[in-house]
RNA sequence: GCGCUCGUAGCUCAGCUGGAUAGAGUGUUUGGCUACGAACCAAAAGGUCAGGGGUUCGAAUCCCUUCGGGCGCACCA
């Protein structure tokens, strides 16, 4: 489609001659209404021309010769207002969508690179908790956003499938094994073993030191340890598979942080040769200070076992070799920020290409709290995701019974709703805010939530159903949809892969859920005030297309972000 | 103590690569279902953009500083 900015920015260009960059730049869209789409503020030009702003802009609107695609232009004290031309612009819209149908928005810029996205990375042995919400939503909307314009996109599930914690837990069966059943309830089980032993352990030095040494043991292949290892780690992945299930997602790689261990040797030599190492108190380091960064990175520990550090760092070179990437994102929470700029700026020593150094990206977010607290497993101190995401289905179906008693299968309905009320709860804030636990909050379904754009969506659908026409592009009168609140909408619309493109570079889903929230808003005001099916045929026609793809942009735009759209509900 | 980060309406948050009168949702008050679904729409009230200084034609946005919250700071990940 058509980019006005570079229009615009190219109708002035012809008037002055002065940096395109900094026209482009300059061009903004006009938030405010009946002030025109597109705006050029003349105030920076001012010094450079020696005349006022005013002066600039009532100049550049004598000048410009209108195009096709403009309205008109308006001088408003120094600001130069575009009104672009409406019919042009839903014409460009609905060309587009008649092309591409349910691919609309789908872009080609990422053709060529690869982006690789680790998320979700649960712990074995740990329960799937509401703190893991988060790096698994955030990191599934960016892979399928990512996709979307033409990326090739890997997920990598780093499971944490190995550390002293596992020192921790193969201590726990050794002392207690016998207490528990693993075979009914693994979960459970595993985490009070797991909640026991770290007490006994901020008790007993002792105890600490013999995990440290069971997971020295695992390293070195101790054949009891390994045993144990693979018994829980087989037990929790079960129980991962089944909230992957629920939430729809999949991972091209399960390649955990075991898998790395074997490799760091390799990094301490080349570390080692590049003269990078230091010991102290038995463990080696790396000094960051050069790189600003005043504390230093263990890369092996007293003992001589491996560290996540390591691990980590193993998993960029292994990646690199693998998949030959552009960017690697990784999803963790901000506690982990000084990790990665660690493992960032150590990696610069590895010998790798520049671009796999460039790409590397953390995308780090906020803390849920507890309204008690922090939360945290050692303690026993968390909240089941499994049980969040059940109670907002058990929600979603109450209220479908009250609301669409006939409705068939509401279990499919409920599901879609619920799970889709608890992802967009978490991708409607940035990233980087802290959030406080509230179940309400999380479970409404009332405003800004899914609820309220699959709501819009169905609406949509039974009008389509019950008009039982297909609209062919060639019928429609363009004339017929000349009014305000349609015009906001095809706005929207043009910009659905500009929003995409924002959330992918900034790497926020936040944007496009807003957008999808303003999208469904400004449909349900044109629904509020216009009836689709009318009995002008031509507007019947016309506003049928225009809804068709509102539905199928919200349709699109919520798949972006993980959440499923019922037909009905 | 040092580093990172956040502070905008009662509450939850947009707006932050500087641009026109600071916006939503929620809650409160009020109005609207015999048009295509009221999980909706309309309206009102609600602000010292944490405080102070600076840069600028212009600051919620950039810089400095104070205060307050969160996170991190060596063998957990």
């Amino acid at each position: 489609m058509i980019n006005y900015k570079k229009e615009i920015s190219n109708l002035i260009l012809n008037i002055l001659s002065i940096d395109e960059n900094e026209i482009y730049e300059n061009i903004s869209l006009i938030k405010e209404k009946d002030k025109g789409d597109y705006t050029f503020p003349c105030f920076t030009l001012s010094k450079k021309l020696k005349k006022s702003p005013k002066e600039i802009s009532d100049y550049l609107k004598e000048k410009i010769i209108i195009p096709n695609f403009i309205e008109k232009i308006e001088s408003v004290n120094g600001y130069l207002n575009f009104y672009l031309n409406k019919e042009e612009l839903t014409k460009a819209v609905f060309k587009e969508f008649d092309e591409k149908g349910y691919d609309y928005g789908k872009s080609k810029i990422g053709l060529g690179k690869t982006v690789l996205i680790e998320y979700s990375s649960p712990n074995i042995a740990k329960p799937f908790h509401i703190g893991h919400l988060r790096t698994t939503v955030i990191g599934h909307a960016l892979y399928n956003i990512y996709k979307f314009l033409g990326y090739n996109t890997i997920s990598i599930n780093h499971l944490g499938d190995y550390g002293t914690q596992f020192g921790k837990l193969i201590e726990a069966y050794k002392l207690w094994g016998n207490e528990y059943d693993l075979e009914n309830n693994s979960m459970d089980q595993m985490v009070q073993m797991y909640v026991r032993i770290n007490k006994l352990c901020s008790e007993d030095e002792q105890v600490l030191e013999r995990c440290r040494e069971n997971f020295r043991l695992l390293e070195s292949k101790d054949k009891y340890c390994v045993e144990i290892w693979n018994k829980f780690k087989t037990l929790s992945m079960e129980e991962f598979k089944k909230i992957y299930d629920i939430l729809n997602i999949n991972f091209d790689s399960y390649k955990g942080e075991a898998s790395y261990a074997s490799s760091m040797d390799e990094i301490i030599s080349k570390l080692e040769s590049k003269g990078k190492i230091t010991e102290s108190e038995g463990a080696k380091i790396v000094n960051l200070d050069n790189e600003g960064i005043s504390t230093p990175c263990i890369v092996q520990k007293a003992n001589g076992s491996s560290i996540y550090a390591t691990r980590d760092l193993a998993a960029i070179i292994y990646r690199a070799k693998t998949y030959d990437y552009d960017k690697s994102i990784y999803v963790t929470g901000c506690e982990q920020d000084l990790h990665f700029k660690q493992i960032f700026a150590v990696a610069k020593y590895l010998d790798l290409d520049e671009k796999y150094i460039n790409g590397l990206t953390h995308v780090s977010y906020g803390m849920y709290r507890l309204k008690e607290g922090k939360m945290s497993t050692r303690q026993g101190n968390f909240i089941k995701l499994e049980d969040i995401l059940n109670e907002s289905i058990l929600k979603a179906k109450e209220i479908i019974r009250e609301k669409n008693p006939d409705l068939e299968n509401i279990d499919d309905t409920a599901k879609k709703v619920g799970i889709g009320a608890v992802i967009f709860s978490d991708l409607y804030n940035s990233r980087i805010k802290d959030e406080v636990f509230d179940i309400d909050t999380m479970l409404s379904f009332q405003g800004e939530t899914s609820p309220y754009i699959q709501y819009m969506y169905v609406r949509i659908n039974s009008i389509i159903k019950k008009s039982s026409q297909n609209v062919l592009l060639k019928d429609i009168n363009y004339s017929k949809l000349s009014d305000e609140q349609t015009y906001s909408i095809v706005k929207l619309l043009y910009n659905f892969t500009d929003i995409v493109i924002d959330s992918s570079t900034k790497n926020e889903p936040y944007i496009l859920s807003r957008y999808l929230i303003d999208l469904a808003k400004n449909y349900s005001i044109f629904y509020n005030q216009n009836k689709v099916l009318s009995d002008d045929i031509d507007e019947r026609n016309a506003r049928l297309y225009l809804i068709n793809i509102v539905g199928n942009v919200l349709k699109s735009g919520c798949e972006l972000l993980g959440i499923q759209m019922p037909d009905k509900m």
